[in-house]
DNA sequence: TACTTGACATTTT
DNA sequence: AAAAATGCCAAGT
């Protein structure tokens, strides 16, 4: 298993989470590792800051629910605008949009 | 081989 | 509640 063939199953990852919930770069993790074996919330992190370009990347959280502190700003307007369920403090509200990463088919 | 760096997570201050 | 310390894993130098 190399790096592409991760980073891939990642990416598929974040697609099939649909508009307005999200999951976490541990859930993320978990599902790709059950199969690929290693890696951690980091490397999806790694995956995300490379390939994350033209996919819904603030479909993908922290696990408190926040976004990566650099774009934090871009991921709020994009669950505003998707409807996101959010907190009073401005990070997404786990219990109501976290879905957990699936593997696709 | 050793050290540094990161879109992370958990525990302890 | 918020910040710091630790642990973690792979890739690049």
């Amino acid at each position: 298993m190399d790096a592409e063939e991760y980073a891939e199953l990642v990416l598929r990852c974040v697609e099939r989470v649909p508009a307005g919930r999200v999951t976490t770069y541990g859930s993320i993790a978990e599902a790709v590792g059950a199969v690929c074996g290693g890696g951690g919330p980091r490397q999806v992190g790694t995956v995300m800051s490379r390939h994350g370009g033209g996919m819904p990347w603030w479909r993908v959280v922290r696990a408190d629910g926040s976004a990566p502190p650099t774009h934090a700003l871009e991921a709020r307007q994009a669950w505003l605008s998707e409807q996101t369920p959010l907190r009073p403090s401005g990070s997404v509200d786990l219990t109501r949009a976290f879905v957990a990463a699936r593997l696709p088919d």
